[in-house]
RNA sequence: GCGGUUAUAGCUCAGUUGGUUAGAGUGCCUGACUGUGACUCAGGAGGUCGCGGGUUCAAGUCCCGUUAGCCGCCCCA
């Protein structure tokens, strides 16, 4: 094979394109539910517009762009994520009225230079939602509480909610300094590589898998318990509101997310099919981020969905459904009925039916074989003696029973 | 970006210490079946052994490189 598909990149046939077609529709058919309409931005940015909005200590954005120079020179990015892309699009169209809200849902391939592993492709798909202008711990819910719901929809069974809060940049500059003085002695004896993901964004260090540098962390209080009292009273509104709202969840302090612009609310569903990648989604609270990139300082809320890792999960559930078959496949007894035949399978199709014949009008024991293939439920044989009868014999592909149908019954039989 | 592992027919795989025309199951094609797929039986087609070098009288098998998948690290959806 010459040509391959480029590393980390997937086709989705139509074995399985359906399949996403089915998500696409129920997710955007819930989030309409809550109001969220669906935005479409370009697949690639100004570079400057992650750098800004991501921050350059997030490898998403210091190695993991697809970045180039256009014809025109100017610094092109494929997007890495889905967020600033929407927020940057909400201020170019100048949509939102002082003091008002706006939803947004969107599906859509990012791009991350990395290497691929299960869960793990360099062009995956999120679906994702943004919700600007509310500073209320409800907003928090509500994209939370939409997360839970898309997936138990979906069949997605056991899901773990994990939240955590990282407070505002204040009280994430003054717990750096309480991570830096907790692991010093560690740090001492590191490779210089380490040594500089601690210093660059010392939050990062919670989620380590290190068993060494875990445990020179145990005993370290939570950025949960240092928080502003502002920031205090949004996270315990919203462990409030979720919990009316009976909607679980499991505090988890290392929750601390890799993208720079979050601040308060972090959360992430975790399903244990997932194996190293175990997020299904990642989202939070990011109040700064349109005051980033030149906008108005504007509160919001929003998440990003791993459409791959939902359907990794919905496989090994065995949750997938058979994709949607055909219903008929008209075949021609003989030579002579050929042109009833291919008025027939126009009709079925005027009345709803996906039918196809034999477009290289073989014999009938090839057609009734590619009939069997296309996975068509019945086959639908017109010779002399039903030209003769007015009625088409109707063959069930499943249980090879047959029965004679009259033309003007056909449609009724079929549905 | 780092480490490990895998790559033989459309698919799933076997291939002994390097040794004739590289095998199996399944799928595919043809026929038994003159208006019928799936079952059975009988035939048949199909392989640059991922790709490129090297060692050797001889390489699917050994060595080097490379591409891709998978697993872990890292990162994150």
């Amino acid at each position: 094979m010459r040509y391959q598909r480029p590393r980390g990149t997937e086709d989705i046939l139509p074995d399985r394109s359906w399949l996403w077609r089915s998500l696409e529709n129920e997710f955007f058919a819930l989030t309409a539910q809550y109001g969220y309409g669906e935005i479409r931005t370009p697949t690639f940015e100004d570079y400057e517009l992650f750098v800004r909005t991501s921050g350059d200590s997030s490898e998403v954005v210091n190695k993991q762009m697809y970045d180039f120079h256009d014809k025109g020179d100017r610094h092109i990015a494929l997007k890495p994520e889905g967020t600033a892309p929407v927020v940057r699009a909400w201020l170019e169209a100048k949509v939102s009225l002082p003091g008002s809200l706006t939803r947004y849902a969107y599906a859509t391939p990012v791009f991350r230079h990395e290497r691929p592993q299960k869960g793990r492709l360099r062009e995956p798909h999120q679906f994702g939602l943004e919700l600007l202008g509310a500073t209320s711990p409800l907003a928090d819910a509500e994209i939370i509480e939409i997360v839970v719901r898309f997936y138990e929809l979906i069949g997605i069974g056991k899901t773990t909610v994990l939240l955590n809060s990282i407070g505002r940049s204040e009280t994430r500059a003054r717990y750096r300094e309480i991570i830096l003085n907790h692991v010093s002695a560690w740090m001492k004896d590191q490779s210089t590589e380490n040594q500089e993901r601690a210093a660059k964004n010392p939050l990062r260090l919670l989620d380590t898998k290190d068993e060494e540098l875990r445990r020179a962390l145990v005993g370290i209080p939570t950025i949960a318990s240092v928080l502003e009292d502002e920031s205090r009273a949004h996270f315990d509104r919203l462990q409030k509101t979720l919990n009316e709202r009976s909607i679980s969840f499991v505090l988890q302090a290392d929750i601390v997310r890799g993208l720079d612009y979050y601040s308060d609310t972090v959360f992430e569903v975790h399903s244990d099919q997932l194996g190293a990648q175990g997020a299904l989604c990642g989202g939070g609270r990011y109040d700064g981020l349109v005051e980033a990139i030149g906008g108005p300082s504007t509160p919001a809320v929003g998440v990003g969905m791993g459409i791959e890792r939902a359907i990794i999960v919905l496989d090994a559930l065995n949750k997938v459904a058979s994709p949607p078959r055909m219903d008929a496949f008209v075949v021609s007894a003989d030579d002579e009925s050929w042109a009833e035949v291919i008025r027939l399978v126009s009709e079925l199709r005027d009345e709803g039916f996906s039918t196809t014949f034999d477009l290289d009008q073989r014999g009938m024991k090839q057609q009734i074989k590619q009939a069997d293939r296309s996975g068509a439920r019945f086959a639908v044989i017109i010779g002399a003696s039903e030209r003769a009868s007015g009625s088409a014999t109707v063959k069930n592909l499943d249980s090879g029973d047959q029965t004679s149908i009259s033309f003007s019954d056909l449609a009724r039989y079929l549905s």
